[in-house]
DNA sequence: TCTCCTCGAGATCT
DNA sequence: CTCGAGGAGA
């Protein structure tokens, strides 16, 4: 059950609306069981422009250790004098009313939010949101980390004040709006997992002339299972630049099946993908199709 | 061919 | 939490 804990969470969405509020929250650690929300900041835009700001400490109870006072610079002496959590909490709710929420790994601020609303309003927050590290990490592929550092880094934006709430709503404001300004037109749906994987049809090869003694040479290929040296797709691009032909599923035609490991799958009865039990039918039926080990392609292709 | 499911690996937030 | 790999089944 994926959504068990909070049922009625919004939707991650993977686009860049113009009508919007960012949200950061400061706390007390990670965990939204243990730990408690010290600042509240929001930032609302509309028509791509600021038209409000949201930034209120919050009157906790616990201590607060001294990493995240020397992270935020807030002590418990600076949140004494602000108001219960369920005061700022409502007119922050308010605030962000029905917009999209945009933040930096912002299921973190989400449910701190979500947790606290059930708490003490007894009422979820719905609100879908966009996050600017998932957005970061479908677009900007060749950096290592999307931290908002690196995405500060990356596009020049001044960091100095951050791991303050309203700074770093701020922040993440400046990196929305340059990944909107690069990728306002990029494709999703087309890299989503739902809706690719891979296909031998995409491993391409830029060789001419293949060695035609080569056992794989213009040879029909298959692989089942997790490969223990390589993944699947390095192993059909060495296919393809040995002149092999690299096919999805098992056919009349496939002339090579490559066993890997299946132990995972649960799914799988008595040890054999379906795969392999079609391609031992076709060879019952005289069908030029051997049922090979990772180890002896390995072999084939050593040559 | 398409849709749904499971699993493991990696990051990120304070 | 998100993604990619992979299999099952229609």
């Amino acid at each position: 059950m994926k959504n068990s804990k909070r049922p009625f969470k919004g939707k991650s969405l993977l686009m860049f609306p113009d009508n919007y509020t960012v949200i950061d929250l400061e706390t007390t650690g990670f965990d939204p069981q243990f730990d408690e929300i010290i600042e509240m900041s929001a930032i609302k835009v509309r028509d791509n422009k600021i038209v409000d700001t949201f930034s209120q400490l919050v009157n906790c109870t616990n201590e607060i250790n001294d990493f995240i006072v020397s992270l935020t610079g807030i002590t418990k002496n600076d949140t004494n004098n602000a108001e219960e959590t369920e005061i700022v909490l409502k007119e922050f709710m308010s605030f962000i009313s029905e917009d999209i929420i945009i933040g930096h790994n912002v299921n973190f601020d989400i449910n701190f939010l979500y947790d606290n609303a059930i708490k003490y309003f007894n009422k979820p927050i719905r609100n879908d949101y966009v996050d600017t590290l998932r957005i970061a990490r479908n677009t900007i592929t060749n950096l290592k980390h999307h931290r908002l550092e690196n995405l500060c880094e990356f596009y020049n934006i001044d960091y100095m004040n951050a791991h303050r709430a309203l700074s770093d709503a701020e922040i993440t404001l400046n990196v929305y709006i340059k990944l909107k300004n690069e990728f306002n037109n990029f494709d999703f749906e087309k890299y989503t997992s739902k809706n690719y994987t891979l296909k031998a049809h995409d491993i391409v090869t830029d060789k001419q002339d293949f060695d035609i003694t080569n056992p794989l040479y213009d040879k029909r290929i298959v692989f089942t299972g997790t490969l223990e040296k390589m993944a699947r797709k390095e192993a059909m691009q060495i296919v393809a630049n040995l002149g092999g032909i690299n096919q999805d599923n098992v056919n009349k035609e496939t002339n090579y099946l490559v066993l890997g490991n299946n132990d995972y799958c649960k799914n799988i009865k008595n040890g054999k993908s379906n795969k392999q039990k079609k391609a031992e039918q076709l060879k019952i039926k005289g069908q030029d199709i051997e049922i090979i080990s990772e180890n002896v392609f390995y072999d084939m292709i050593e040559e």
